[in-house]
DNA sequence: ATTCATGTACTAAAACCGTAGTAGATATAT
DNA sequence: ATATATCTACTACGGTTTTAGTACATGAAT
């Protein structure tokens, strides 16, 4: 009795992310902007498509004869969601514990912190008004 | 054909997050270690916890009759890998476009991002030297 | 009009996930 | 010794995931 998750599968991402860099298109142009390597049917790509549109993460419109797809949720959201999610089944919903582990990673260049460092103030600085 | 993934179902990782809390344990320690709220039948964790084994997440030793589970990977090393998945799959490979999605998170409070920024600081004062 | 190309809908198959029952072994209690 | 409890191993079932084939409709080309 296992329910389909409210998050996407590998693949369902996969297509996912394709479509919201696309901002929209037929099931033929989320093929061509799929980044990843394995190749694919088209069929099978449009009955990925047609499980995000019945998960609620796409909607189609009809154009020709073509199904145009476009996301319904935002990108941001299904980020932020992600995100939540990883806090909370591994990182007992801290954040803070999140980030700890990134910045422990060693392959983390030097600018890459201070990328990161000049969010965190950017983010204090608007907070302080 | 598909290749059991290398990362942790959601139940995987529940028993495993369990795991990890209390070190080793038999099964039934495993179960009474399990923070969430669902109910489940004995064998149900005994089944994960052997799935678990075979994905190579833990290892299993007798003792009297029992099984007594413990962790083959550390969970340092999962997080480190889960943050590396995510952003890989959803980030475009860019840790910082992920701290830059957490942060932009309201729910955060302004002392969790003090905290972020010191975690940020810090690891930056230990790269100086 | 017949053929060809292209598109969606339907179906299916194999592996996986989550859950748990059943069988059988073994220790404990009476 | 027999009953009881407990433990693991095996099996199964219903739903998901991933992949793709087949059927059918429809527009284009000859």
């Amino acid at each position: 009795m296992r329910r389909r998750s409210e998050m996407l599968t590998d693949v369902e991402l996969e297509f996912m992310v394709a479509l919201w860099e696309i901002g929209k298109g037929s099931v033929r142009d989320v093929m061509a902007a799929v980044t990843g390597e394995t190749k694919r049917a088209y069929t099978s790509v449009a009955t990925v498509l047609k499980i995000l549109e019945d998960k609620g993460y796409a909607r189609s419109e009809r154009q020709d004869r073509s199904l145009i797809y476009s996301p319904v949720v935002q990108r941001a959201d299904y980020e932020g969601r992600s995100l939540k999610n990883l806090s909370d089944s591994l990182f007992g919903g801290t954040p803070t514990a999140l980030v700890a582990r990134l910045v422990d990673n060693e392959d983390l260049t030097d600018e890459m912190i201070q990328e990161i460092k000049e969010i965190i103030d950017t983010r204090i600085r608007k907070d302080d008004g």
